[in-house]
DNA sequence: TCCACTCTGCCAGGACCGAC
DNA sequence: GTCGGTCCTGGCAGAGTGGA
């Protein structure tokens, strides 16, 4: 098995990995010539040959090219077709603990693909010899030797051809030049010691990957750039597109460009994105300009970037600030208290979507749309506004600036004086502000919860009835609803499958599918719908402003 | 179970501010 | 000056809710 210890000595080496088909593998040999001397009969079986390569040699070439950055899956062993789903590699590349995962049980083939976020690498296939030797003679001249990946011959067509393997400064389109396949951004690559299905296995030289200055170092292939999904940028902030941009200005607010850059992380990591999509933006845009510096070697460049992300995730752990607190420590409140009175039931789902802005932005006051606020409670838009109504006339917000046409309402979370040592009462601890609530937020919007389905009383008695058994009663003291509501509810989702009752006390049915029953109710979709409208709404509305009337 | 009242969803129409 | 943005009000029909 493979140590942590061994793990960090590979990974000083930048090398690709060095496989021969051979037990000996000290032998020296060129990538043209060496294994075609020891390349098995046509007819033989090939199975003995993969036998000579242990697990572990498997295991260790497979993290090996995790190490240099390669994003890799596996395939079946002597296949190389993929018969699972493996986009999301292309995205996200197995960390070091999936990767040991998925070689260290069995013989795999290893696949490594080609405009990964992290690697932009391209293979250049040559089907032929003569495409191959041609290839090299024109790479030769280019001043260009880099990695190159063979197979043993097994009397299959493209014997003696073999693939050149490139990094390029952007992902590369895939497409097909004369016999040679330009594997671009979306392929992948078989890579030693996989096994051919024809029989024989991959090999390689014992060169790095070669990295082009631009696409046309290779002008004779007319390399053209992959399209690549933009960024989402209304999700960032302006002062994180400032930094991201590399604005001067803003960089110089900081004592330093890693600080900068930490508070980008940070502002980056709030807005949703994971490290690699943080990697991949760094990548595309200037940004403070450290990492930059860094990136020269990529392996560096990530890990430079990965530490900057970890202080800045450390920064969002440990530094909460009065109003995350406040927000937590007022969801927790808002959670554990019935909500009493008509309209209460949505009352409540809507401030609660306020407590997650705040939690969201980590600071107040805080902007909210009511269409926004309509999303995250699962109400519509309009029932959002007149719920922050009575939130404010109930001194649980504050409306600190009116909205314009282009900017929503600013609010305030408040702490009304005859509730705060109530409130107080809820000091936030780590179990009140982690899975606990984000599930029951989750269980708020969702569709089954909606208007014409069991709507938020319904909500309320669901979640009441999480983990316990409980009699209408107890569900009517805990969740302020009437018990003819509790009951109205109660039989509906009898009806749904979703609850059953033992007596006086009501449960959760085992296995309760609550997007099936939404389905049978009809409200199935109504979150997606809504968001797809909202953004129907805006579009609307930004024409409206550029003609300056409705017509 | 029934009824009165409240709330919701939907629609139409109208209005402006800040950043660059 | 241009651009990019959301909210509010009022009315209507019908569903949801609380209480007798």
């Amino acid at each position: 098995m493979l140590t942590r210890q061994n793990k960090s000595r590979q990974g000083a080496n930048l090398t690709a990995p060095h496989f021969t088909t051979s037990h000996k593998t000290s032998q020296a040999h060129d990538t043209t010539d060496g294994p075609q001397r020891q390349a098995p009969q046509p007819g033989l079986q090939f199975a003995p040959a993969f036998s000579r390569i242990t697990q572990d040699r498997l295991l260790q070439a497979a993290v090996r090219y995790h190490e240099l950055g390669l994003s890799i899956f596996s395939l079946p062993y002597r296949q190389k077709s993929a018969k699972k789903r493996w986009g999301t590699y292309k995205i996200a590349p197995a960390g070091y603990g999936e990767v040991c995962m998925m070689f260290d049980r069995k013989p795999q083939n290893i696949a490594i693909i080609c405009g990964a976020i992290e690697s932009n690498l391209v293979a250049l296939d040559c089907d032929t010899p003569k495409t191959f030797i041609e290839t090299k003679t024109q790479l030769g001249e280019a001043g260009i030797q880099t990695w190159i990946v063979k197979r043993n011959k097994n009397g299959t067509t493209h014997d003696g051809g073999g693939s050149f393997i490139l990094r390029t400064p952007t992902p590369v389109a895939s497409k097909k030049h004369g016999d040679i396949d330009i594997i671009g951004a979306g392929g992948y690559f078989m890579a030693p010691p996989s096994a051919h299905p024809g029989g024989g296995l991959y090999y390689s030289n014992n060169e790095p990957i070669a990295r082009l200055p631009d696409l046309d170092a290779l002008g004779w292939l007319n390399l053209k750039p992959a399209q690549t999904d933009r960024p989402k940028q209304q999700k960032l902030s302006g002062k994180a597109w400032r930094l991201l941009n590399g604005d001067a200005k803003t960089i110089g607010a900081y004592q330093s460009r890693s600080e900068a850059e930490i508070a980008l992380c940070e502002s980056l990591a709030r807005a949703g994105r994971n490290f690699n999509e943080v990697l991949r933006l760094f990548r595309a845009y200037p940004g403070p300009g450290k990492f930059r510096e860094k990136d020269m070697d990529p392996l560096e460049g990530r890990r430079y970037l990965y530490m900057t992300w970890c202080n800045g995730l450390d920064w969002i752990n440990t530094t909460e600030n009065k109003a995350t607190i406040l927000a937590k420590q007022l969801k927790s409140w808002a959670l554990g208290h019935a909500w009493r009175g008509r309209g209460a039931s949505s009352d409540r789902a809507v401030y609660l979507a306020h407590c997650n802005i705040v939690l969201r932005c980590g600071k107040q006051p805080h902007g909210a749309g009511l269409r926004e606020l309509g999303e995250m409670a699962g109400v519509h838009w309009a029932t959002a506004g007149r719920a922050t109504t009575r939130l404010i006339k109930a001194g649980l917000l504050e409306l600190i600036t009116e909205s314009t046409p282009s900017l929503p309402n600013i609010y305030a979370l408040t702490v009304p004086s005859e509730q705060e040592e109530k409130i107080r009462a809820y000091c936030y601890t780590p179990s009140h502000g982690g899975v606990m609530e984000c599930s029951s937020m989750h269980t708020i919007s969702h569709d089954i919860f909606r208007w014409a389905g069991l709507n938020k009383s319904g909500a309320e008695v669901w979640q009441a009835l999480q983990g316990s058994e409980l009699t209408i009663r107890e569900l009517a003291a805990m969740t302020g609803r009437h018990r003819t509501t509790v009951k109205r509810k109660l039989l509906t989702m009898v009806d749904l499958g979703l609850v059953e009752n033992v007596g006086d006390d009501w449960c959760i049915v085992d296995g309760a599918d609550l997007s099936a029953a939404a389905g049978r109710l009809g409200t199935k979709g109504a979150g997606q719908a809504q968001r797809i409208k909202h953004i129907r709404d805006r579009r609307l509305h930004r024409r409206v402003l550029d003609r300056g009337r409705y017509y």
